[in-house]
Order: structure tokens, then sequence, then C-alpha cells
DNA sequence: ATTCGATCCTAGCACTGCTAGACAATCAAG
DNA sequence: CTTGATTGTCTAGCAGTGCTAGGATCGAAT
């Protein structure tokens, strides 16, 4: 049994190195570069391998976005704990995930952007994707205000937040008046 | 210099033909599919007459954009001044950014998703894309409330529409709730 | 040592955006 | 009217893409 579990242990390891490889070279050179052949390449194995951890590109991509997720949904988390007070958690919130986009565009696009063949506000929903959305629900329920449904506000808000990260991104919104446009967003938004 | 005119005429003709072709196909089929091979067949013109009249793909894309800019700048003026008072406007032109959006997606994908090589924010915006910001800043302004800038709150509320627009069409947010969320913004935003 | 099955790679398909060079139609000059 | 040059257009092809069929190779079990 050990010989089996020592190629099972490999292959993950190996499909892990995959799609590191991909975050790393979309993150560097943007999702264009990343190239089946390009991929194969740089993990020294021929293209076909790729095949044999994945059904596809899409499925790559797929991979980045749910470990963007997960990484995602620490990073609000732990932003969240480190204030005080409704108001606060709100705007720590806000800026850790405007943070999170700005610094990893390529894992954004991933989740957000591209099609990683990902299903979505479905039950098929992937964990690390609920669960993203479960710590932004988390500091904003809190402030959806009176008869107001919290998961009705969260997804308000997060569309909020998901227009300013991607028209900032793009080049649609001058970068200058970011902290300005967040500080608007949350004062009109949340119920303090 | 009639010659000369009636095949300059001929041109701009071809030209309005390559655009409203691509669109209509993006539009049926998504932009993967407008491939230049088949828009050429569309156009029955071969490959390289695309390329005497755009640089490549991009500017194409970029054509469509703009055409769907000026639209959408008509739509959105259209509806805020079939409205009567601040708010039932900035409802009315929030319904009709996102009609928009939803029945013209590949053009609002042009637009807003997509690369067409335009540049924003910026002085070389081209004039459809400054309208269509103008139409919005034109009701939105109204409402920024008191001490905010006009612009700087219709960058907000407009990344609050794409953000509503881009996350609904991608399946991230549950569809039956659109109209609720819509009301939630304007109510939220609006200073009234 | 030999079989046999899993694993991997070479080679290739059909497609993409884009372009060089040949060709034909059109025009101005003699 | 015939040239010659200039447009305009097309055929053919390049380098790249995602993906896969089929054969070679290697390691484990007999």
């Amino acid at each position: 049994m050990s010989v089996q579990e020592r190629k099972e242990r490999e292959r993950a390891v190996r499909e892990r190195l995959i799609v590191a490889t991909a975050r790393e070279l979309a993150e560097r050179q943007g999702w264009e570069a990343v190239t089946t052949r390009r991929l194969a390449e740089r993990i020294e194995y021929s293209q076909p391998v790729l095949y044999s951890h994945f059904r596809g590109k899409r499925e790559i991509i797929g991979a980045v976005a749910l470990e963007g997720a997960a990484e995602m949904a620490a990073a609000l988390r732990a932003a969240a704990r480190a204030a005080d007070g409704p108001r606060a958690r709100v705007a720590a919130l806000a800026r850790a995930y405007l943070d999170f986009a700005e610094r990893n565009p390529a894992v954004y696009d991933a989740m957000f952007q591209l099609d990683g063949g990902l299903a979505f506000a479905d039950e098929e929903t992937p964990e690390p994707l609920k669960d993203a959305f479960a710590a932004l629900l988390e500091t904003l329920g809190e402030v959806a205000g009176e008869g107001v449904h919290p998961a009705l506000f969260t997804e308000l808000f997060w569309a909020g937040l998901h227009g300013l990260a991607t028209l900032t991104r793009a080049g649609r919104l001058p970068p200058e008046d970011a902290e300005r446009r967040v500080e608007l967003l949350v004062d009109r938004l949340a119920v303090v």
C-alpha cells in the first residue's frame, strides 16, 4: 500500500505545483500569458500531464480561484477582528477587500472575472466561495439596518466593492480618490 | 473629386457593417465566437480587409464599445427625463443602466469588461464615454448630498451599478432579488 | 527475469490573430 | 486608346492557442 500512497502524495504535490505556477505566472504576466505550453514547461512536464489533473485550462483557473477565496476569507476576518465597533469593522473589511483585489489582481480575476467553471449562488457553489461570502456577511450583517435582509445587504455592499475594485483596476476610475470613495460607501450604506 | 468621395462613403459603410456584424455576432454567440475569420466571412470580404479598417480585434471591440456608450447615454437620459423628482429620477436611471447591461451583455462587456484599447478617466477618453458618464452625473449630481463632490458620488454609484450588473450576469448574485437590491442602493446612496 | 499496467511524451489536430506577397481592378498620363 | 502606376483585395502562410490520440517507457508484481 505504501507505494500507492507515495504516488498519490506525489500527484497531490504536483497538482499544487501546477496551481501555484499558474497563479504566479498569471500574477507576473497576466492570465493571457498562462498557456498550457508555458505552464507545462515551468513545471517541467509535458502538456498532457496538466490534463491528467484538470479537465482543461478553465479548471486550473478555477483552482486558483478557490485558493484565492480561502485567502480572501481569512484576510477579511483578520481585518474585521482587528477593528473595534461596527462602523470601524465595516471600513476595515472594505479596505481589506479592495486591498486583496489590488494586491492579487490575477487571483481576483480568476475568482470573479474569468470563467473558472465554478458555480455561484447555488447549492453546488464550492465551500471556499460560500465561506468568503460568509466572511462578508458576518461583519456586514450587523449594519444592514432595520427590516433589511442581511444577505441582501451583503450582496449590495459586495457589488459596490466589486465595482470599485474592477473599475479602478481597469483604469475606469482615478485611483487617487479610492480612499474617499470607500469612506463614502461605508458612510452611506452601513447603518450604525 | 466625386469618385474619391464615393469611395470614402463606401468605405464608411463597410466599416459600419463590420462593427454591426461584430456586435450582432457577439450578442448572439458571445465574444469568443467573434473571430476574424468568421467576421470576414459574414461581411463577405477576406480577413485582411478588417485590418484595413482597424488595427486589430481590440479596435473592433473598441468601436462596438463606443457605439454602445452613445446608446447607453441616450437611454439613461431618456429614463431620467421620464421621471419626476430626484429620487424617482435616480431610481429610473439605475434601472435603465441595469436594463441596458442585461439586454446588451456583449456591448456592456466591450465597454467595461474587455480590452477595447480605450483610455478612461483621462484626457484622451473618447467623447461617447465621457458623455455616458456625464449622463450619469446629470442625474446623480442632484443627490450627492452636502459637501460631497458630485463626480465622486457618481463614481461610487456607478461602481455599485457596475458591480450589480456584472455579478448578476455572471451568476454570482441571485437574479430574483435584483429589484430589491436596486431599491436599497438608491435608498441608501442617494440623499433626497 | 518477465509480464503487464500505469505513466508520460511526441506529434498532431483544428483553431486563433495577424501579415507578406501575388494578383486584379482602377485610375491618370501620354 | 494605350500604357503605367496606384489602389484595393485575396490567397497562403506564420506562429501561437487548447486539447488529444497513440506509442514509448518505466516500475511493480509475479
